[in-house]
DNA sequence: GCAATTATATACCAATTGGTATATAATTGT
DNA sequence: ACAATTATATACCAATTGGTATATAATTGC
């Protein structure tokens, strides 16, 4: 790794969060320096312009969810298996989450809704691939017996980030912690119950 | 009503879904005068600074839902009637809410996230009332014998809370306005069976 | 219909915005 | 260790930002 790659690595990772929370164009150039003690000389280097620098800041922020998804989704065991690990992940990252700014999906959507067609493409397109992987595994469960075949699998699918997605704004929102756990327990057992036989 | 306030109504009017959209402050004066076709005069004549303009907007666009809310809430009949009556509001009426920008209560609380704590504060109050009202209705149908016992009913309506939400995210997002009819379908039945004797 | 008041337009302000040309410093391969 | 390359800093730019003082136009109550 390059002395160049290193500081291009360090600017994204210490300018990624800020994104997050305040917004890609809600953030300025002076914050970004501030933020990695770098000048504008450096940022410019390392990156063609602030447009690119959101972009690969909105990569970084959701490979961290990208991660969690395909571990549950490797998990050893069967489908019901890997969607519990698919929760679990939330629940387990949840103070993470929170202390990021929330979920860079979710984020990115609401401020790339009016005026950024590059951001709000590239969300659409991550959503719709975790829906399809979700219902991969749903459609797994139901090939081998475990789910039930009347079920769904893109309903679900859909449900179950929905609600995960509702979940954490609300906590987010009102700032409660206990309320997210809670809140996607009932999520999981509903999805249970709804896809166990 | 007086000239003046018709002008001020007429501002908040033209304004309030452009803040929606592009978010309160990632909309500039000038975006603001440009929807008008008023000068700055006129829109500083009439609110103190571009905040106070910022909290009548979000105020406005709030009323929409929450007439959807005291209306379900108000509507003829049973516990389950009502909360059928605020499904029903969303239903109705998300083409609009769609055009609009989506929800207020989610872009407010995504750009208030970092620095404004005032409308921050705005988004966890009304979120809060609003699961409280539901938590009220959904009490009342436990209390009638309506709604089984068992039931949780603060868990419930945050539960409804953030499958509307993750729902009108999801769809916003992914631009699949049929799929938030049939995802928030799923979620009324799912609170039926989860409360419904 | 006239004076007092209120609403709107204009012209300006300092500060900040994203971005760049150029200079200097550091790193690299040989 | 030295030249070539690459990374970083500095100083600047035009444009835009939110905001205001002042001038003018429109409403209002009498």
């Amino acid at each position: 790794m390059t002395k160049a790659e290193r500081t291009r690595q360090y600017i994204i990772e210490e300018v990624a969060p800020i994104f997050n929370k305040k917004g890609a164009y809600g953030t300025s150039l002076n914050d970004i320096t501030e933020a990695t003690g770098l000048t504008k000389g450096a940022v410019y280097g390392n990156f063609k312009d602030k447009d690119s620098l959101a972009l690969a800041c909105f990569e970084h922020n959701l490979k961290f969810f990208q991660k969690g998804l395909y571990k549950s989704l490797a998990a050893a065991g069967d489908a019901w298996a890997k969607l519990e690990k698919f929760f679990s992940f939330y629940e387990d990252n949840f103070e993470q989450i929170y202390n990021n700014g929330g979920c860079t999906l979710m984020n990115s959507s609401v401020e790339a809704d009016d005026g950024y067609p590059l951001l709000k493409e590239r969300v659409k397109a991550t959503f719709e691939i975790w829906k399809n992987e979700l219902q991969g595994v749903i459609l797994q469960g139901q090939n081998t017996g475990q789910f039930k075949a009347e079920a769904h699998a893109s309903d679900m699918a859909n449900l179950i980030i929905a609600g995960i997605e509702g979940s954490i704004l609300l906590a987010k929102s009102t700032q409660n912690t206990t309320g997210f756990k809670s809140l996607l327990n009932h999520l999981k057992t509903i999805v249970e119950k709804e896809l166990k036989q």
